[in-house]
DNA sequence: AGGAATATTTACCAATCGGTACATTAATCT
DNA sequence: AGATTAATGTACCGATTGGTAAATATTCCT
C-alpha cells in the first residue's frame, strides 16, 4: 500500500493533458447552471475541453465529478460561510453571511443561485445519492450556524428567550430563497435588500458604530 | 368553428376510462417529487394508471401536462396564496402566507416542498420553457404581494420609510427558502417557527389582541 | 533503445428518453 | 345494423443517456 496520496500525480506514463483544477471548474459552472440531472456529459466534455474516457479516467464517473466540483463551490464561490462563524458578533455572522451569499448568488461571472441548493432539489431515483448528499451539505450549515447563535446566546449577545436552532433555519431558509431568487434574475442590489430586511430586525447585539 | 369549450367532453366515440382530474394529480405528485425533468413518462402512466398515447391524446405532451398539473397546484395545495392577500392588515396577509407555506410544503399527504420552487430550478436546455414559466409564476406572486404591501404603506399600516418591493421579495425568499427546507425534511412546526420568526419582527401593524 | 505505464481518441454499448403509427375496442349517430 | 368517432393497447421510432473496449500516443524508467 502506498503512502501518497490518494491522487498523487503518477510519475511515468502519458502526462494528463488539461488542467485537473480549470476543468473541474469548468464541470462546476454546467452544473451549476443546469443541475445533476440536467448536466448531460456531452455538456460537461465540451465545457471541460476533454472527452468521455478522459473524464472518467480522471474523475471516476458523472456522480463523484459532481461531489469533487461541490468541493470546489465549497472552497471558492462559496467560501463566505463558514469564515462568517468566526466574527465577532451573531449580527457581524449573519451579516457575512446574508451579503456574502447576496454576492455570490447573483455573480454576473457566474451562474446564478447556488449549486447546492439547485444541483438536486427535486430528481430522479437515480440520483438519490446526490440529493442527499446536498441535503447533507445544506443541513451541515445550519447545524453550524446553530453551534455559532448557542454561543451567542450563552455570552448574552441574544435575548435569553432566543431560539437558536430555529434563528439558524429562519436564516438559512433566507439563503436559500435567495439562491431561488437569484435563478429567478434578482439581482446583487435586490438580494440585499433581503439581507438588509433580516438585519434590521436580527435580535442581537449590534456592532457598536 | 365550434363554440363550445376547448376542451369539450365529444358525445360521440369511446369514452375516457380514466378521471382526467385524478389523473392529473396523480401527475403533480409525480412532478412535484422529481421535477418536471426528472419525471418520465414511464413514471407518469404508472402514477396516472394509463399509457402513453391516452396521456398524448388527453394532454398534449409532457410539457403541456406539466403546465395543466400546475394550474392545479395552484388550485389546490397553494390555494392559500391569493386569498392572503385580502387579509385586512399586511401582518395578518404575510402571516397565511407563511403559515400556508408550513402547511403546505411540509404537508405528510403530499411531496415535500412546492412545485412551483423546485419543478425546473436548474435544468438543461430542453425545460426552458418550463423553467421560465415557473419564474414568471414566482414573479407574478411577488409583484401581487408588493401592490397589497403597497397599499398597506398608503393605508398607513406600513411606515412611511418602508420599501414594499424589498418587503415583497423578502417575504417570497423565505417562502422559497422553505420549500428547499421541507425537501430537506423539516417538518411543519419547524417551518411555523421560521413563519413566526418573521411575524416577530414585521414591521406592519398587529391586529388588536 | 526498449519496455512499462498512463492518457487520449475513436468507436461502440445497452438502456432510457420523449413521442407516435397502427390496429383494436367501445361508444354515439343515422 | 352499419357508419362514424374517439380512446386504448401494443409495438415501435430516432435521439440521447451514462458508460466502456480497444487501439493509439506520449511520457518516464531502465
Amino acid at each position: 500500500m502506498s503512502a501518497s496520496a490518494v491522487t498523487a500525480a503518477p510519475t511515468v506514463g502519458r502526462p494528463r493533458a488539461f488542467d485537473m483544477e480549470k476543468a473541474l471548474q469548468k464541470a462546476l459552472e454546467v452544473f451549476w447552471r443546469k443541475g445533476y440531472e440536467g448536466a448531460s456529459l456531452p455538456d460537461l466534455c465540451e465545457a471541460m475541453g476533454i472527452n468521455k474516457p478522459s473524464l472518467y479516467a480522471a474523475f471516476g464517473n458523472k456522480e463523484q465529478l459532481f461531489l469533487k466540483t461541490i468541493e470546489l463551490y465549497e472552497n471558492r464561490p462559496c467560501a463566505f460561510f463558514y469564515p462568517a462563524l468566526e466574527k465577532e458578533s451573531s449580527y457581524e455572522v449573519i451579516k457575512h453571511m446574508l451579503c456574502g451569499a447576496a454576492s455570490s448568488n447573483a455573480d454576473p461571472e457566474n451562474p446564478p443561485g447556488c449549486v447546492i441548493v439547485q444541483g438536486a432539489l427535486a430528481c430522479s431515483e437515480s440520483a438519490t445519492f446526490v440529493k442527499e448528499a446536498l441535503i447533507a451539505k445544506r443541513r451541515a450549515g445550519e447545524v453550524a450556524l446553530c453551534a455559532r447563535l448557542e454561543q451567542a446566546k450563552a455570552e448574552g449577545d441574544l435575548p435569553e428567550q432566543s431560539d437558536p436552532a430555529a434563528l439558524a433555519r429562519y436564516i438559512l431558509a433566507v439563503m436559500q430563497g435567495m439562491a431561488v431568487q437569484a435563478t429567478s434574475g434578482a439581482n446583487c442590489a435586490e438580494l440585499k435588500q433581503v439581507a438588509e430586511t433580516v438585519l434590521s430586525a436580527w435580535p442581537g447585539k449590534r456592532p457598536q458604530l
